[in-house]
DNA sequence: TGTACCATGTAATGGGTTACATGATTCA
DNA sequence: TGAATCATGTAACCCATTACATGGTACA
């Protein structure tokens, strides 16, 4: 399905900036968390792969008095490819898995009462993940004008525009659907 | 993550009519495919195993001279366990994995021109999602008004308004994020 | 000195897709 | 008679998560 995106996922961090693996981690937890995620134990072994085939390299640092850290960044061959998929079309990603939705389309074998419960619930999370997503905005607040913004928080603001139009979405659904319910 | 929410889906499925596994696939494909999907592959065996732990019976029936189709159905312990999930609250799932987004994210190394053919492109593939999800609307014309619409058909039709609502979003999103390429 | 965090790896397991494998039925 | 669809199963592989495993650093 994804093909190994997260060789590109890599190749795009190390092009922003040279960092170690455990930095990536984070970036993923981070930045990223809105479209992707990979957690330290696929993020190794992929890093080996990837120095393997020459897309990116290490230095070692010492940090303190013996603590190795590697710092990676991306080589020529690793740019090259990356430029590459980033002209590539991709496919629609299949529609995630939702238990929540999966619940509610088998809600038909509970009451209404019940249903209306478990939608309130799932509301009221949704507008405090919203919440926190709104909090992130302040990031972009300092850029007055986009028009002239560095092309990298350019970037990160309109994938964060896109997570925040989801949440509201998903939002305004979810007070259909109590609204129907209500009705009923 | 999902903690073997397909169990669940077959028992949603087979509380509504019973069925072959075969069946579930096409169910799957069509009824399901905005929120849960599973191949036969997965079907047969988790069937195998629901059978075992008696949560679901089936009988063979045969079709045409020889051939033998499996009609399952649920039991009154599948039943119990559908009951009891029905109103479990779940987690919002982790953000799909979306290479496009990955793609946005990462075009700072590309230009203006090109981050603009690839939401264009994306941007028709995504209205052209919408209308076919929009033309399934016909199903759910009948239903004059939905406050005496059969649970199923409500149900169903919940579920399909947050595929429509989801869908919508998206491509709102990615004029907007046209628009402000194009100030660039 | 203890706690939170930095830093790197591997192993076991689960969930899911694609491919392999087989054979019957229906209809043109 | 050939093609599309019905019908059921297994095997190999990929991706990802959780757990296992280790040890250093910074700071209160």
């Amino acid at each position: 399905m994804c093909m190994g995106a997260l060789k590109y996922a890599i190749l795009g961090l190390l092009n922003r900036r040279s960092m170690t693996g455990y930095d990536m981690a984070k970036e993923f937890e981070n930045a990223l968390f809105e479209f992707w995620n990979a957690k330290h134990s696929q993020i190794y072994p992929e890093l080996k792969q990837l120095t393997e085939k020459g897309l990116v390299e290490y230095k070692i640092e010492i940090s303190g008095n013996v603590l190795e850290k590697k710092i990676y960044s991306i080589t020529d061959a690793g740019k090259a490819e990356l430029a590459q998929w980033a002209v590539t079309p991709h496919k629609i990603p299949a529609a995630t898995k939702d238990e929540f939705r999966l619940q509610l389309f088998f809600s038909d074998s509970i009451d209404n009462e019940q249903r209306l419960n478990i939608l309130s619930a799932k509301l009221a999370e949704h507008e405090n993940k919203l919440a926190h997503l709104r909090q992130k905005s302040a990031i972009f607040d300092h850029i007055a004008d986009m028009s002239d913004a560095a092309e990298a928080e350019f970037t990160d603001y309109l994938v964060w525009l896109g997570a925040v139009k989801r949440e509201e979405s998903c939002c305004d659904w979810l007070r259909k659907c109590i609204e129907l319910c209500e009705n009923k």
